[in-house]
DNA sequence: CTGAAAGCGCTTACAG
DNA sequence: CTGAAAGCGCTTACAG
């Protein structure tokens, strides 16, 4: 608890420049309105002295607050996966808004492109962010967005699901292809003989960019391993459980020796819930993402492996890189992957 | 980037109370000298006001540095285990410096009590600092170093292992337990019948309580699913590479028919040695940690699966943990369990 | 193009 | 027991 107290650091760049700290601050920040000499003077003095602003008393005395807006899906009552991203995005929130951020939430409606229209309109009409975070879960609509912040110099970044050609800032979000490919591995594991794996996508959306990189993960897993294996293909557009237990129903019919399923997303739960009505306890099931629902199937061991990709990090990280970039100025990955966890019975109450 | 500028809190404080901003300090702090009345006045107003003081602030008024030491051991050739520590510990030393944190690190040799005791003394000595960061790996040393902490009023936060009556701030580490019988699930994945599992510790240190929890957990695994199986127990307190293989080997020839190997921990690699020179392809292997040696061995094929505890988190928030209660005030979880996370092969390459 | 001054919200001596 | 003043390392108008 000794006290230390260096030269200040824009005074004593100041005195060995021989001007004032006012000039300093000019050439730190880039502003214009110093002579070439003098700013080439004191931009060698940082660079000698190594010279490190002190983000404390920057961000004190600017008193600057850069407002941040967040869009992503609604948490509902089918599935709560988004409820994570935003309990991190609020723990980033808490952490830094007394640094001078303050952030406002947007949601959409999953299953309504409108939603998504109308919480964009209302971002742009407000013209008072200075960074934006984003699920950009309707492709076209989010390009139109995204032109828009390109247009005004705010940085963006997505998270979950990325748009490639896009000049965001960063894209935090799973490793899609691996995380298929594990989770072949996952429905295969121990298996000697060939298995009839059957593998689920349940979504309104068809042709979701995710769902096909991780399907395309998932064969590739069979392909180069040389496994042996029998993949039967269900895809679900109406997501309601009668509608999911009713194309189950028909596809065993017509596969009676399916011995192991993969669902690529949350509602991994409702395959568990018609395993658990017909009583197909010895069915192998792996899917995606650690919601309540998931948790319980996964607790009662009807659900063997459920692979998760950090929903609340991605969240919490997202909001973490604006304010990086924004407030500290600090460079920010435009690639940040998040690892592909699997959680078992076992480990389930210690994931986060 | 609009400016905001809210009134001033002390100075707020200080014109509702009617008294300078020094008294209202005095106050936030507790700090004797102020009279019962106008202290319970300001307390009322800081009550109504649901005052936060500003961390930035403060920070940079008093230019405190709290000095942290640390004491951990050494990362050997033999495994590079606590470079991982040793790197959170860095990453947060390197977060937090600008806000007056100073880290003194201290190393000891895991296979020398006495190195340990010489680096307690050290701290000692030294007489400076404010907190201390540990892998209390000798008990009864440790016990004897905590008991100096204690009477200082030094808080000391414990990572990897516990000592569970000593008053820490916080423990930071696995749930051994469960760790341990997850690793039985692994072992035992896919398994119909009977199988014959090999328990092995690699270690110097006989009886160290977090090979035992580790081995209580496993074997519970067993007894709580009525697995039909049996298991055989190999210590081995010499850790060369010829003891590990002259062991083994002995075990395999009393045990030809071993399906499983399960390693508690990082020495793995060794075991998954001995596999591939004997070409003992077939035999499942899984194991503790993700150092170089074992990710390679996980690459190739001959370890299964490593059961991870994030070690870098663990060292960077063990430093985090002293740095909030110092410097912020803020509480902190007396007890913080690192998930089990399980790396394959196919996971790797995005673990962190 | 440059400088001097005030201020961010707090803490720290010092004076009374 | 209490207050007034200086200062932490920056930024921000404003004046010239």
């Amino acid at each position: 608890m000794k006290k230390y107290r260096k030269l200040s650091g824009v005074k004593e760049i100041a005195r060995l420049a021989d001007v004032s700290i006012g000039t300093v601050d000019r050439v730190i920040h880039n502003r214009s309105g110093v002579s070439a000499k003098t700013k080439s003077k004191i931009e060698t003095i940082i660079k000698q002295l190594n010279y490190q602003p002190n983000i404390l008393a920057s961000r004190l005395a600017s008193g600057k607050v850069y407002r941040l807006a967040v869009l992503i899906p609604r948490g509902s009552e089918k599935t709560d996966f988004w409820d994570a991203p935003l309990k991190g995005i609020k723990r980033a929130e808490e952490e830094i808004k007394q640094y001078g951020i303050s952030v406002a939430t947007f949601f959409f409606d999953l299953n309504d492109k409108t939603s998504f229209i109308a919480s964009t309109e209302q971002i742009k009409k407000q013209k008072r962010y200075d960074g934006v975070l984003m699920a950009p879960s309707f492709v076209k609509e989010s390009l139109s967005f995204i032109r828009y912040c390109r247009d005004q110099s705010i940085p963006f970044v997505f998270i979950d699901s990325n748009i490639e050609v896009s000049g965001s800032l960063s894209y935090i979000g799973p490793p899609l292809f691996q995380s298929g490919f594990l989770g072949a591995r996952l429905c295969t594991f121990g298996m000697k003989k060939t298995k009839k794996v059957l593998f689920i996508t349940i979504s309104k959306e068809k042709n979701r960019y995710n769902y096909s990189k991780i399907e395309e993960g998932f064969k590739n897993y069979f392909f180069e391993n040389n496994v042996d294996h029998d993949l039967v293909k269900l895809t679900i557009t109406d997501t309601e459980k009668e509608s999911v237990f009713r194309n189950l129903e028909k596809a065993f019919v017509k596969h009676p020796d399916i011995e192991v399923i993969f669902v690529t997303n949350s509602r991994v739960f409702s395959v568990a819930q018609f395993l658990e009505t017909k009583k197909y306890k010895q069915i192998h099931l792996v899917g995606y993402d650690f919601s309540k629902e998931n948790q319980n199937y996964l607790k009662s061991g009807l659900i063997d492996f459920l692979i998760c990709h950090k929903p609340e990090e991605q969240g919490y990280r997202g909001l973490m890189s604006l304010y990086h970039h924004l407030a500290l100025h600090l460079p920010v990955d435009p690639m940040y992957f998040m690892p592909i966890d699997i959680v078992t019975k076992e480990n389930q109450d210690f994931y986060r």
